[in-house]
RNA sequence: GGGCCCGUAGCUCAGGUGGGUAGAGCGCGCGCCUGAUAAGCGCGAGGUCGGCAGUUCAAGUCUGCCCGGGCCCA
């Protein structure tokens, strides 16, 4: 019935057993049922590389929370998705190819060039199937979803659209690091990757007063090739600024006070002011490049919060244009933004000066300029980093870019009532981190200057400037007259059509930012509006989705920003964030650096089911960074898998010897070790249940360890003999019958973390075994914590009797009494006497004949008292000390007292027992021992017959260790033969004659100089010899 | 520069709302048990709880500042 199980289990072989199984059984599909749903959207990976922990560890949430709903009876949809589009794909084709920047792409051909990006985009998908797929994950690849997909970004079109048409799309510019020698804006990321220590010019400018020609503001700058478009001065609010006058000179200046030393030298102080009284001020502009900007409010001082007074002079030129804390200054003071250099990076006409020059380039002209007005007031160099174009390593400026935004800011207040509705786990992301993030979210930049992306719909009149934005590729058709298959920019940019005014409407040329796409990708993924339109309206928001920490503002964000405006719900109910994971030694893990192990070296060696028990006990199940290692993994397999096993290869061993089947009935009742485990299982199961329920994955191994302890190190090793030649068939029955039920309910609790595992357990422990048994324990429904199995007290009383095991144990030891030798008695003195069944279970297993149990505890040990603070501390506060001293002082009859539960009166204060802590330590040297409210005395005295007793089990435990040695099996009889010299042993060898043959299956004797091999029974030698009967 | 997280034994980490002598696992040392056996169990050593102030009868826990590490943003 029972198969008998391998000695040493290979997970990693047997977990591949399971996948054939699963796959061959079409598991995953069938395991997608039930009448209720539970959705889940999976955040969309860049497949631009391999899979890597940080991706396992999500991947290992992904699976495990669908899991187990779905054996709650939950229809759980999982789709995987791709993300195709963006940089990251982009780069590596520039690289491929050898291109670099957007004039080589032009002139290789952009349909040439997506194409190209087209084909490299799935290049490893296969390689995360496999991987995904060996980590036991069940996702389905086939109904995947892809942002490069006709229909996906046909939604995304639609999404667009909605925007627009509710006014949450605005035109404006936005100020980027540009590389002025590929022609185009980089990403933040991009700029930071080639900093470099260069030297600048930095000067010190000169702003006379429009009303007091002998004053000047002076402010400070390492560009000046943007001091041309300079439209006003900013200075902090609260900064205190002096006006000073050098000795001799009639001129003065404006500083901040905290830098005159450092821009003025010494001087002598005018006047004083904050920077909001210097809030505008008019100046003179230093060119005239603007000049009749004045109109508009140019050439003032403005204030903000920005400007600091540790380097420069506290005053900040501004060039809206080329800051973004200018263009955000400016905005606000209704300035225009002014921009003279063309997308090379010359200067245009507007700066007749400097026309047709590099900016770079042209700033020595202009401190020359600028010097020749008399307007530079200090030339100085400088020593800092400054960004480089990471491609062409030309130096990077900043520059106002045309940008589309979404207007976040309208949707600010909404998105944060929704995110107060969804639980993060852990709790702090969604409050703190997130919440932050949106409480002052700005406004989303969402268009690119690239290629790979889905073009933004947006069609503009080149004469009247009329702008038409398109959501569907029905109406792109029925504008042009004709199919259009692929919305990819090269399909669809020479799509044009004439304007009502006689123009004609021409796409603009930017593609969207990627992660418009991926937050678009609850409606996307199912081609909404034009397809399901119901199921994707009743989906929203997801009851799960899980990410890692750095999709704050990536995909967590993106998410709500879309389902807020286009639907003004939250997107998700349950999110779990997880950490980053790094290597052993504390840094990032880096491929480059190898120091770390292969996730499939890892998988390969100790199985998934370690790697996933693993990763989810950790921190990074919490959002923290974790360090991975390899020695975790081994431990886990040797505290969770290895347990696990020997508790179904003992189970099984057993089972097929006996020949036991699930169908033998139990008796009832069952006896106590049987009802404890039973009541343990119960109590385990509610608790981690829960744990699943909440989302706290991080909890529910540890929960399981505890339990695993229970099972094999009390449970099992106290029913042993039950199992094997019990001489008590009901008993028997009892425990095969318990420990199948445990094991079977144990692997259903296990089997969303643990799926591996779980399906080896069922498969062979039920499938096929047992009627009713399914083709896979994910079939199976997770079973609900039975009340009436759970006996608390019972759960109490048999804690209290393994500490009292802890401590006869511990007392043995350091009176060197080895458990073998039976003791005449152990007296205690506790909370509480247990029963006759549980104290006879302890008194078996520290092999003592009796246990008494002492009321009075002072017969074994001195009682001192301590204040409970944490009961006396509220009521009494600073009178606390005092008690305290008076309880420790308290007198014998005090202690009495409170030891019978009574009420004692100190320094005016009624103090109950619960108001002390009574402390306990031995009275004598003798063997005794305490632990909190326990205490415990051995006696080791030994009577001859002790003795005797102790000698025949050394024996035994030689024989059957001499047994093992031979080879014999666990059921072969024996002839044996025993000399000894000794008397006393050569008696208990007599007295224990019965015991002896009946432990080691012994039948009959042969003559005693067959025994030959020499043992040492504690000192006392002997010969023995067996040979199979 | 800003937001958030972390800092507890050699290592990896627990330590609701402040309250007893700060715990676990691994590693180390010692011992024990055992037909679940290339396992298992017990005991021990090991700590300025990152630092400094403060609040309090009482701080690993609360507050402020500082130091170190990480993520994200600028």
């Amino acid at each position: 019935m029972f198969a008998r199980p391998d000695s040493r289990p290979d997970f990693p072989a047997l977990e591949r057993e399971v996948l054939d199984l699963w796959k061959a059984r079409d598991v995953f599909r069938r395991s997608v049922r039930g009448d209720k749903t539970f959705v889940f959207y999976d955040g969309p990976p860049f497949a631009t590389g391999t899979p890597h922990y940080g991706h396992l560890l999500a991947g290992t949430i992904k699976d495990i929370v669908p899991r187990y709903w779905a054996m709650c009876g939950y229809r759980v949809e999982r789709r995987f998705g791709w993300d195709c589009h963006g940089l990251p794909v982009e780069m590596e084709i520039e690289k491929d190819l050898g291109l670099q920047g957007p004039a080589d792409i032009h002139a290789y051909g952009v349909a040439r060039y997506n194409e190209a990006c087209r084909a490299i985009v799935l290049r490893y998908t296969e390689l995360w199937r496999e991987t995904v797929t060996r980590l036991g994950r069940w996702v389905d690849f086939d109904d995947d979803y892809k942002t490069m997909d006709p229909t996906f970004m046909e939604s995304v079109w639609w999404a667009f659209k909605t925007l627009w048409d509710r006014d949450l799309v605005v035109r404006g510019v936005k100020v980027m690091p540009y590389s002025w020698r590929l022609g185009t804006p980089l990403s933040n990321f991009e700029a930071n990757l080639d900093y470099r220590r260069v030297q600048d010019p930095a000067i010190t400018v000169a702003f006379p007063l429009v009303d007091d020609p002998e004053t000047a503001l002076l402010a400070w700058t390492t560009t000046p090739w943007t001091l041309p478009s300079n439209l006003a001065l900013c200075v902090g609010p609260d900064l205190s600024y002096v006006r000073v006058r050098r000795p001799g000179e009639t001129r003065s200046w404006w500083v901040a006070e905290k830098l005159v030393d450092t821009v003025i030298g010494e001087a002598e102080v005018l006047e004083r002011r904050s920077g909001k009284d210097l809030v505008g001020l008019r100046y003179e502009p230093l060119f005239d490049t603007y000049a009749a900007d004045a109109a508009v409010g140019a050439f003032r001082v403005v204030a903000d919060g920005y400007v600091g007074e540790d380097d420069g002079t506290g005053i900040v030129h501004q060039a809206p244009a080329f800051g973004e804390d200018d263009a955000r200054v400016c905005q606000r003071e209704g300035l225009p933004v002014r921009d003279p250099v063309d997308a090379e990076g010359r200067f245009t006409d507007r700066v007749p000066v400097v026309a047709g020059m590099r900016v770079k380039e042209a700033d020595p002209l202009l401190i020359r300029a600028i010097k020749d007005r008399g307007r530079l007031f200090k030339q100085a160099t400088i020593d800092h980093e400054y960004p480089f174009c990471w491609r062409s390593g030309t130096p990077l400026i900043y520059k106002a870019i045309d940008t589309w935004f979404v207007k976040v800011t309208a949707l600010r207040d909404r998105m944060i009532e929704h995110n107060a509705t969804v639980r993060w786990v852990p709790e702090f992301v969604g409050q703190k981190r997130f919440g932050n993030w949106l409480a002052d979210a700005r406004d989303w930049a969402i268009s690119r200057n690239r290629f790979w992306g889905t073009p933004l719909p947006i069609w503009i009149c080149d004469a009247c400037g009329a702008i038409e934005v398109l959501g569907s590729r029905a109406e792109l058709e029925a504008r042009v007259g004709r199919a259009v298959d692929d919305l990819h920019k090269h399909f669809v940019d020479d799509l044009a059509w004439p304007c009502s005014c006689g123009g004609t409407r021409k796409r603009i040329p930017e593609v969207l930012d990627c992660w418009f796409e991926s937050g678009a990708m609850p409606w996307a993924q199912n081609h909404y509006p034009f397809e399901r339109k119901e199921e994707v309206e009743a989906g929203l928001p997801a009851d799960f989705i899980a990410e890692g920490l750095d999709q704050t503002r990536g995909w967590f964000y993106t998410l709500s920003v879309l389902s807020t405006a286009l639907a003004d719900r939250p997107a998700f109910k349950n999110v779990i964030v997880n950490g980053l994971i790094l290597a052993e030694d504390g840094q990032k893990m880096s491929k480059r650096l190898k120091n770390y192990p292969d996730p499939t070296t890892i998988i390969d060696e100790f199985g998934a089911d370690a790697l996933r028990a693993t990763l989810v006990a950790s921190p990074a199940v919490r959002a923290e960074p974790m360090r991975f290692s390899v020695t975790a993994v081994r431990e886990t397999v040797r505290s969770v898998l290895l347990p696990l096993w020997n508790a179904y290869a003992f189970f099984a061993t057993y089972a097929a010897a006996e020949g036991w089947t699930p169908d033998r009935p139990a008796p009832d009742p069952r006896p106590l070790i049987d009802r404890w485990v039973l009541s343990r299982l119960q109590s385990v199961l509610r608790q981690t249940t829960a744990e699943y329920a909440g989302y706290r994955l991080y909890n529910v191994i540890p929960s399981v360890l505890g339990f695993i302890d229970d099972l094999t190190n009390w449970y099992i090793r106290r029913s042993r003999r039950r199992f094997w030649r019990s001489d008590d068939p009901a008993s028997s029955a009892a425990a095969y019958a318990t420990l199948y039920e445990v094991l079977t309910t144990f692997t259903r609790l296990l089997a969303p973390i643990l799926p591996f595992a779980a399906e080896i357990l069922y498969q062979r422990l039920e499938a096929g075994r047992r009627p009713g048994a399914l083709d896979s324990v994910h079939l199976e429904m997770m079973p609900t914590a039975s009340d009436s199995l759970v006996d608390l007290e019972l759960e109490a009383d048999m804690a209290l009797a393994r500490r009292l095991v802890t401590a006869a144990r511990n007392l043995r030891e350091t009176h060197r009494i080895r458990v073998r030798q039976p003791l005449a008695r152990m007296s205690v003195a506790g909370p509480r006497a247990l029963d006759a069944e549980l104290t006879a279970l302890v008194a078996d297993e520290i092999n003592v004949r009796e246990i008494q149990w002492v009321a009075d505890p002072s017969e074994l040990v001195h009682v001192t008292a301590k204040a409970n603070f944490a009961s006396l501390g509220k009521r009494l506060g600073p009178r606390m000390k005092g008690v305290a001293a008076a309880i420790a002082a308290a007198s014998s009859d005090a202690l009495a007292t409170w030891q019978a539960g009574g009420v004692v009166e100190l320094e005016g204060e009624p103090i109950a027992t619960g108001d002390v802590l009574l402390t306990r330590t031995p009275r004598s040297d003798g063997a005794i021992a305490t632990e909190g409210d326990l205490t415990v005395q051995l006696a080791t005295e030994l009577t001859p017959e002790l003795r005797a007793e102790g000698l025949a089990r050394e024996l035994v435990n030689r024989i059957q260790a001499a047994r093992k040695e031979a080879g014999l099996e666990v059921e072969d009889r024996i002839v044996l033969s025993f000399r000894t010299d000794d008397p006393s042993l050569a008696d208990a060898f007599r007295h224990h004659r019965d015991m002896i043959w009946d432990e080691v299956l012994a039948t009959s004797m042969d003559p005693d100089d067959s025994a030959t091999q020499s043992v040492d029974l504690d000192g006392v030698p002997a010969f023995l010899g067996l040979r199979r009967a």
